[in-house]
DNA sequence: CGGATGGAGTGAAAGGTTTCAAGAACGTGC
DNA sequence: GCACGTTCTTGAAACCTTTCACTCCATCCG
C-alpha cells in the first residue's frame, strides 16, 4: 500500500528530516481513499465536481487520518489569504475593539477572517507588524497608524498589499482612508465650552505625534479663533499616551493650580484621558462640572457610565470599521477600484460633566 | 544569465499562469546580485556564515529589488511558524485587551509576534478560529474558550499545535491552563455582602454556558451555605451575554421589582454587567448602595471609574496573560515539557458600590 | 454504428523558500 | 609542491498544495 520508492536507489544516507511529525497531507489521504491528489484536492476546493461517492470516500478518509490542510502550501500554490489584518493603536481603548467589531463583520459578510494586532502607539511594533503582515501576503491591511507618513505604509500597495487607514485621511493616491473629520470634532467641543462662558480652557492631549490629538487640538484653536479669542489661549497639557493612567497624571497637574490660575474646563483628546482626569479631580475634590467642566472624545460606552457622565464628541465606530473593511475587498476585488477618501461627521454629546445636573 | 531550459523541449504551448505579480523573490535577488539561490537564503537565515562583501551585495540587491520574503514558502519549508494567537472571548471586554497585553508582552521576549482573535461568544466563530488556526501551523494557540469541552479544542495538542487555555481551567492532560479561581472569586462576593447584612442577593450573568458565570455562581452559593443559608436564596437573573446592555437590561428588570421583593445587593458575573447595572438604575432612581449594593468582578479599569466606584473582583490580569504565554513557549520548545495549571487566587477590592461613603 | 459530448478522475508541474552534502577558493605548514 | 584545513558558496531536493491539460468511459444523437 505505502510505496517507497526511494528503495530503488543505490545505498544512499536517507537525508533531510522531516521538521515536524505533523499529521498526513493530501497525498495520505489519497492513498488512503484509493484515488488520486487531484481529486482530493477537488473534494476540498470544489466539491461539486466529485461524484458523491468518491467525495464520501474521500472525506472519510480525512476524518480517519485526521487530516488539516496546510494552509501555508495552499497559499503558496494559490496565491491568496483569507485573512484581513487590522493593526489597532491600543487594544485597550473601546474606541478601537468597536471598529474592530465594524471590520469583523464586514469580513465574516464575505467569507474572510480578521486578525488583530496591536501596535500599542509604539513605531517600531507597528513597523515590525506590518512588515510581518506583508511577508504573510495577507488579503489586506486595515491601519490607524502612529505615523501616517511612514515610507513602510506608502510603499505597501505598490507591492501588492492594499491598505485602507482608518480613523486618519493620508493625502496620498495610493490608499483609501476612512475618517471622522477630528477638526471639526475639536471645534464642536470648545465651542459647546465658550457657549457655556468658560475662558479658561485646557486641551489634555499626547504625545503630539499622534494625527488625532493634533487635528483636535486644532480644531479647538479653531473655534477659538471664530469666536475671536487667540488661538494662544489654549492652555495645553501634553500627555504621554492617551490612556486612564496619564489622564490621572493630568489631573493631579490641573488640580494643583491655584483656583485664579486654573482652567475651568477641559476638552480631552480622547474619553480615556478625559474618564481618568475625571475620577482625579474628583477624588482630589474638585466639583465637576462647577469647578472643572469636561469633554471627552469618542464617546465609548463607560463615558455614559462615569462618576459624572461624560460630555463627549462621538464618533460612528463601528460604521467606520465595516466601511474601512469593505473598501479594502473592494481594492482588493475589483479590478478598476478607485480610492476613496470617507470622512464621517462627528456629533457632541451633551452631557452632566458639561452641562451639570439640571 | 537567465537560462530557460524549457527552450529544449519540442513546441508545446506554454502552460501555466503566475498566481499574482508579486514582486521578487530569492531567485530574483540571486541573479541581481550575482550569486546563488542559497547564498540568499543564508544572508536571510544565517548572516553570519556570509562573507560581509557578499553579504552586502546581497542586501543592496535586496533593497533595490523590494524583495518582501514569502512567509507562507518560508514556513511550509521550514515547518516552523513565528506567531502565537490569543483566541479571546470579547475583544470590548477589557479584562481580555489587559491579559492580551501580557501575553504580548511575553511573546515579544522570545521574539515572536501575536494574533488576537474574537469569538464573540459565539461557539461557531471560536470553532471556524480554531480551525484556521491550526491550518495556518501558528506555534500555539492561547484561548479562552467559550465551550471548553468541545473536542476540537482537545484534538489540537496531540495534532501538533500546543494551546494553553486562559482565564478557564481544564481537567485534561492535553493542555496547560492558567486561571483564577473564580469559584473563591464568587465567595469572597457574596460573604462580603452578608457580612453587610443583606438577605436578598441577585447573581446577574449568563448564558450559563459560559464557564466563568457557572464558577462565580457555584461560589456564591457556596459561601450562602457557609453562612448556613440554603443556596437557593440566590435570586438569579440570566443575562444573554457579558455586556453593559446585557446589564442596563438586568437593571431595568431589577429597578421594576417591588421594593419589599427587590434583592438589596447584586454581584455580577464581571464589571461589564455590573457598569451597566449600575448605570441603568441610578438613571432610574435607585441609590447605590443604600438600594442597591453592587459588586462586579474583574476590577476593569473603569470600574473605579464609574458613577459610584464599583466594589470589585479583582484578578491578575496581565500576569494572567504573561504566564499562560510562557506555559505556551515552553510547551513548544521544552522537549520534557510538563503540563501544568495554574490557578492565581482573586482579591475583593471595596469600593462605594458597597460600602457606601464613609 | 461512428462520432460527438460531457462528466469524473488523473498526474505532473509549479509555487518560493530552506536545507545540506558537496564543491571551490584560498591559504598554510611541511 | 602537495596534502590539508578553513571559509564561503553552490545546486538540487524537499515542503504540501493547487492547477490544468489530458485520458477514460459511458451515453447520446443522427
Amino acid at each position: 500500500m505505502s510505496v517507497d520508492d526511494a528503495e530503488a536507489l543505490p545505498e544512499r544516507t536517507r537525508r533531510r528530516r522531516a521538521p515536524k511529525p505533523h499529521a498526513a497531507g493530501v497525498k495520505a489521504v489519497a492513498a488512503a481513499a484509493g484515488v488520486s491528489l487531484g481529486t482530493v484536492s477537488n473534494v476540498l476546493n470544489r466539491p461539486e465536481v466529485v461524484s458523491p461517492l468518491t467525495r464520501a470516500k474521500v472525506e472519510a478518509a480525512m476524518a480517519s487520518l485526521g487530516f488539516v490542510r496546510n494552509e501555508s502550501a495552499r497559499q503558496l500554490r494559490a496565491g491568496s489569504s483569507r485573512i484581513l489584518a487590522y493593526l489597532m493603536l491600543d487594544a485597550g481603548n473601546p474606541f478601537f475593539t468597536d471598529v474592530a467589531k465594524g471590520v469583523e463583520e464586514a469580513a465574516q459578510a464575505a467569507g474572510l477572517s480578521v486578525f488583530l494586532c496591536t501596535s500599542s502607539e509604539d513605531a517600531d511594533r507597528e513597523a515590525a507588524y506590518l512588515d510581518l503582515l506583508e511577508q504573510q501576503r495577507v488579503q489586506g491591511i486595515l491601519i490607524t497608524p502612529i505615523d501616517q507618513n511612514s515610507s513602510r505604509l506608502r510603499k505597501l500597495p505598490s507591492r501588492g498589499t492594499p491598505v485602507v487607514v482608518v480613523d486618519r485621511t493620508l493625502d496620498d493616491a495610493e490608499h483609501c482612508s476612512v475618517a471622522v473629520n477630528d477638526v471639526l470634532g475639536g471645534e464642536l467641543a470648545i465651542a459647546h465650552l465658550l457657549e457655556l462662558g468658560h475662558e479658561r480652557i485646557a486641551y489634555v492631549g499626547g504625545p503630539n505625534t499622534i494625527g488625532q490629538v493634533i487635528d483636535r487640538r486644532d480644531g479647538a484653536r479653531r473655534a477659538l479663533r471664530t469666536a475671536g479669542k487667540p488661538a494662544s489661549d489654549l492652555i495645553e497639557l501634553t500627555t504621554g499616551a492617551l490612556t486612564v493612567a496619564e489622564g490621572r497624571g493630568a489631573g493631579q497637574r490641573l488640580a494643583g493650580l491655584p483656583a485664579d490660575r486654573r482652567p475651568t474646563a477641559a476638552f480631552c483628546a480622547n474619553d480615556l484621558l478625559a474618564l481618568g482626569l475625571l475620577q482625579q479631580c474628583v477624588s482630589l475634590g474638585l466639583r465637576v462640572p462647577e469647578d472643572l467642566a469636561i469633554v471627552g472624545y469618542d464617546d465609548i460606552e463607560f463615558a455614559e457610565a462615569a462618576a459624572v457622565p461624560l460630555t463627549s464628541v462621538r464618533q460612528p465606530r463601528q460604521l467606520l470599521g465595516r466601511t474601512a473593511a469593505e473598501l479594502l475587498l473592494d481594492e482588493s476585488s475589483n479590478p478598476d477600484h478607485e480610492h476613496q477618501r470617507v470622512t464621517f461627521t462627528p456629533e457632541l454629546v451633551v452631557r452632566t460633566s458639561t452641562r451639570g445636573t439640571l
